[in-house]
DNA sequence: GATTAACACGAACGATCGTGCTAAAAAAGC
DNA sequence: GCTTTTTTAGCACGATCGTTCGTGTTAATC
């Protein structure tokens, strides 16, 4: 059975998301994340057998550790309350300590959204994916007129906006911005839908 | 004088940004920039001396790029309809055929978020001047008791989700979201603020 | 026409990139 | 305790990275 396998896997995977953080999917290499473990360069690559089967799993490593962060919104009811755990739980992800360059997936996005292959692949499947959530919890309670779609639109708006601010701008009001605009488009959800 | 040494930087750096905009800021090497144009790896290096000078002149060329796009909006008084004409520049920016990569500025903003550095200062400046903008045209009719801050980062946040749901997610929609969010916002401006 | 400055080039540098191959060490199964 | 499988290390490869240097070519100045 692969046992030890799987534990060197993990801490790899750690540091993997740590540096991807700061220097991107592309910038992360297999040399650096080597001397950082420590480990042998070659031992480490046979983990993974290519440098964008690093950068998936680093992905999906990622995307696991935000999915178990926001495992307690599931008691939540899909509607406001969810949404506003859901926005705290990426808020403190953003400025994760661990991760000295913000979310590696929002980095990875930019990076990759015209590259095609594996890694914008599963981008997409990510992403679609937390789209949908967050649709299914303003249906929950938005007025009938109201586009679900348009409404996960301006949600994934916000977090990204704080990650712009906070991590570029390092401005100390992106948390107030953040929360009042959810509070705006919350109101604005359950009213009908001018036109 | 210096003549010809500005055309062919111009010429450099018209490609640079289109590399930068795919492969990001980092991803821009002296090699396959000269192999693009075609140019002599070391004639072009001799333009800019360094790598980090070749990446702040390309974000700085971007900037201006944008700016001279968005121009025409200076003749409109600060308002909404500025507010829409800028929204439909960066919008048309970021689907540049020209730019196979989307905006090169915001990818630059997550790739150097957390990396200090000439270019680093450069984004900051940059996007500092585009925040204090929309601010000015939203302070220009919005309601006393509204924050243009916050309006203008909710505009930036507009753009953000553009670029993410129109070269990431390649959705038809996008558009049609942007352009609701902002006309959501203009409202909502218009208005007193709760509480 | 000679001098000088600006500009571009080719070659080379040490370093690092991703990726193989082979063998030693460690762990697992019996 | 031995065998088998899994995991790691060592070494080397061709390519490319940013950068430097010396040289030639072109254009402007006197």
């Amino acid at each position: 059975m692969a046992e030890k396998g799987d534990s060197t896997r993990a801490r790899i995977l750690d540091e993997a998301m740590r540096i991807a953080s700061r220097d991107g999917l592309e910038g992360l290499s297999i040399g650096a994340l080597a001397a950082a473990l420590p480990m042998s360069k070659s031992g480490l690559f046979a983990h993974f057998g290519s440098k964008s089967a690093l950068q998936v799993a680093t992905l999906e490593h990622a995307a696991q550790t935000v999915r178990e962060r926001a495992a307690p919104g599931a008691r939540l009811a899909p509607g406001p309350e969810r949404l506003r755990f859901i926005l705290r739980t990426i808020m403190a992800w953003i400025d994760d300590p661990g991760l000295p360059g913000g979310c590696p997936i929002t980095g990875a996005c930019v990076e990759f959204d015209d590259r095609e292959g594996p890694v914008r692949e599963t981008l997409l499947r990510l992403q679609r994916d937390t789209q949908r959530r967050a649709a299914e919890s303003f249906a929950a309670f938005a007025h009938p007129s109201q586009d679900p779609d348009q409404l996960a639109f301006e949600f994934r708006a916000i977090t990204l906006a704080y990650h712009h601010a906070s991590r570029l701008l390092r401005e100390e009001r992106a948390g107030d911005w953040a929360r009042r605009a959810l509070e705006a488009l919350i109101a604005r959800a359950g009213r009908p839908m001018p036109d």
